[in-house]
DNA sequence: ATTTGTGCAAAAGCTTTGCACGCTA
DNA sequence: TAGCGTGCAAAGCTTTTGCACAAAT
């Protein structure tokens, strides 16, 4: 689906479609949220030979494109998505490190009145909340 | 403030009240939000000899002490805060890196809902939207 | 043919770990 | 004085950069 506009993309900016470029997006597409690591893991099983150093790169030049964004979801590495389509709000557990999901159109009361009283525009597709999920939260406190 | 209550907590678990915690929780009181870096930083201007090993440790003992909680803010470094007292949303500009405030309780009402229909409890103290400022985003698109 | 893209290797950051000495209690 | 805390140095990771070769147009 979005091969094809990854392929017109790049030509309209006079970049080359590779290999490469194609199996990554679709690894982000395919893995919903991935770290360039996982990224990594998940292209290798189809093509041993790519180097992380070709995975940074190009989740730098997808997200240049539109085509993914990141989000800092706990410690460490940023974790990527398709952008767009399926944009969500990342809903993550300190506890176990799940990842659950939510509309983000739930955000936009309140996105639009910090907009208008603060004159922030909220990315409401590059949200995450972190808290406890439902298996961990029961019954403590914090 | 906290110094005392920094005294009695680590009492309390057998710890042991240094001058470097007390700066290192005192750089972190001042400083609002801060990377370890800066604390280092801030730190190293009364106490030169500090080490930026003994501002992580001791990060992450305030943390577990609960004097400080951390969030994660565009790329990079975790940025440290007061816990308690002066909760606050962070809300960075992805073009300049300021970093605006806002009221958590305005995330209360989604907050609830978020905990009532899919029992995910949103730590509101914790949160960072990413988006355009008012300087920055004026007249913008994307 | 050009010129971009990739792999490899090394550098650069940031964070953690091991260890011996110093300091708190 | 007993044991925790710190500084120092080194190791570990993740991410970035430089360069020569490979590949796309």
């Amino acid at each position: 689906m979005s091969e094809s506009s990854l392929a017109e993309l790049l030509r309209a900016r006079g970049l080359r479609l590779t290999a490469q470029r194609q199996l990554i997006l679709q690894a982000v597409l395919d893995l919903g949220h991935a770290t360039p690591e996982q990224v990594h893991t998940a292209v290798r099983e189809v093509a041993a030979g790519v180097n992380i150093t070709t995975i940074y790169r190009t989740l730098e030049l997808l997200e240049r494109l539109g085509l993914v964004t990141h989000t800092h979801l706990s410690h460490g590495s940023p974790t990527y998505h398709a952008a767009g389509e399926d944009q969500h709000v990342h809903l993550v557990c300190r506890e176990c490190g799940a990842i659950d999901e939510m509309e983000p159109e739930l955000l936009r009361p309140l996105a639009d009145r910090l907009a208008r009283e603060q004159g922030f525009r909220v990315d409401i597709g590059h949200v995450s909340f972190f808290g406890l999920c439902g298996r961990c939260g029961n019954g403590e406190q914090e």
